[in-house]
DNA sequence: GTTACCCATAAACGCAGTTTATGCCGTCAT
DNA sequence: ATGACGGCATAAACTGCGTTTATGGGTAAC
């Protein structure tokens, strides 16, 4: 009873490898094309696809005497494979920032939030842009970076949390919000108006450990409303306090990025907080008066969301 | 120039099996102990782990003689692969569907859009209340799907558009809402303050084909304005489209469900549009009378967002 | 009809990941 | 202290999957 993973998943889908040259032929329309863009030789292509096929018990393409195109199926397939290698593109250059060696072009200092969920975005587009930028990663919480960007070791930092640390010229990429999320059988998940923050605040809750930026945060926004109670779980990782979560341990409190495809998925469910702001603000710093510039003035303008 | 993929993604990426290896470490702490639970040996853990490590050029987990726990780059590496799993779980439960038999427990008919980008992240949830229900898809237009669900052939549909097809009750399960988006070098772009209705009308846009739900929506949308021009180009997919205006080909219009990733990561930029609604109703239909009961039922409440 | 492109199949090869079999190192209980 | 236990590393042999090489059949265009 429970999590007998019979069969691990990577049995059951396609490796990346595959789900590339899917896309690949997708976007050529033909195997042999597919396989001469990704430097293989058509018949590993032909195999590949069609042990694919099989696998999945589904005609991908129809293969035709001058090319192949998709099938209904093959376009809904492909798109899911799609979203598989774009997850991949991002673990991708993440990695490869976070290898990266000290004499990188563009030097990077970012909070855990920030690195893990929007920067692998942003790096990617970066590279649609100025393909040829070498980025390190350095990820820490917000004194940590604030002491990277001062001592010139990093470009560009990136912080969240309610104060710009000091010696630091900053600006506001995005707002953050911190949002309170239990597992669908938790009682909090059937109470459509939510929480006071009073509640709240008493309630033994799944928290990051102190002095991490989303404590931070919630023990400012609930100091007025009595302060935090004692907490059931102080977990050292997002991923950590998300599983308890997610296992129905109680309460926890996350950002909204951390937790947005549990939401949408309905794995987890919010609860709305009444009386108190749980917002933060995402902020970019550089050291007063240096204006960033070149590749860190590249990285800079991505992240600018329209108002 | 251009695209000269030097190494293909998977080669730098570990595949699916690795990544489901480091998050079973990060769940239960220890290599062997992960092992135990994909059914691996522990050399066997060992090993992937130490060529992911000296693949990435990082140390992902700190070993010690009472189990492994992961380093802060290690959790961040970790999260990132914890999204290419979940798509991969997407992908897995999506094809499963595909799949599925007449003989299966839940039959569902979805739109192309809907069947893309919101129905696997339900099946993933309906498995997670469900494990045992075995679904299978089918996807269509909106004609194609009120057919099946109308001859009980689907025990649920899913539709986007304006209206619901004759016979059949529904309910709205979210609000879609077609953006205008083209390339960042577009200059389009640059104008903050977007475009009216009449001057959309009047430009040669790339487009789904007709027929489509997108496309009927535009129609009617801007048949005020004086209807649509001759489309710039006239394709069969939302992948197709998207890849077109990514190009820089021009102005592309699609759901804002398809084009949120490129949306975010900035590699399309959306053109508000003044002077006229381009919202439209995801609906799940079924027969009249017939409420959903069952599976389909249990699907149906997942599918429902709280206002 | 010839050329060019596409896809399928068969056989041999090579490598990556696996298992089996050990050994070493801490920790905890006796 | 000491022995049992759990955890990780290493070495060697094995297995299978994806690959290349080689070849054949099919269709469309010139």
């Amino acid at each position: 009873m429970g999590n007998e993973e019979v069969v691990p998943l990577a049995h059951r889908v396609p490796d990346l490898g595959a789900l590339e040259l899917l896309l690949a032929v997708a976007r050529v329309g033909s195997l042999s094309g597919a396989a001469r863009g990704l430097g293989i030789t058509q018949p590993a292509a032909s195999s590949r696809i069609r042990a694919m096929e099989t696998r999945l018990g589904v005609a991908l393409v129809d293969r035709s005497p001058r090319g192949s195109t998709l099938t209904a199926e093959g376009a809904l397939v492909t798109d899911w494979a799609r979203r598989v290698v774009e997850a991949a593109e991002a673990f991708d250059v993440g990695a490869q920032a976070l290898r990266g060696r000290r004499d990188s072009r563009l030097r990077v200092a970012a909070s855990m939030t920030i690195a893990e969920y929007l920067l692998p975005g942003w790096l990617i587009a970066l590279r649609g842009q100025r393909p040829g930028t070498a980025v390190s990663l350095h990820a820490g919480n917000s004194a940590i970076v604030a002491g990277l960007v001062l001592a010139h070791e990093a470009d560009l930092g990136f912080v969240e949390g309610l104060s710009v640390p000091e010696g630091l010229d900053s600006v506001v990429i995005a707002q953050d919000r911190l949002v309170v999320a239990v597992a669908p059988g938790h009682p909090w998940a059937r109470r459509s108006r939510g929480v006071e923050a009073a509640e709240l605040a008493a309630t033994p809750l799944i928290l990051r450990e102190r002095g991490s930026g989303t404590r931070q945060v919630l023990d400012a926004a609930l100091a007025a409303a009595g302060g935090l109670a004692q907490p059931l779980l102080e977990l050292a990782s997002t991923t950590a306090v998300k599983s308890a979560a997610l296992s129905g341990a109680g309460p926890c409190v996350l950002s909204e990025l951390a937790v947005g495809d549990e939401l949408g998925s309905r794995r987890l469910v919010e609860v709305p907080v009444a009386g108190t702001g749980l917002a933060r603000a995402l902020r970019a710093v550089w050291p007063t008066g240096a204006r960033p510039a070149g590749p860190a003035r590249d990285l800079l303008s991505l992240t600018r969301r329209p108002a």
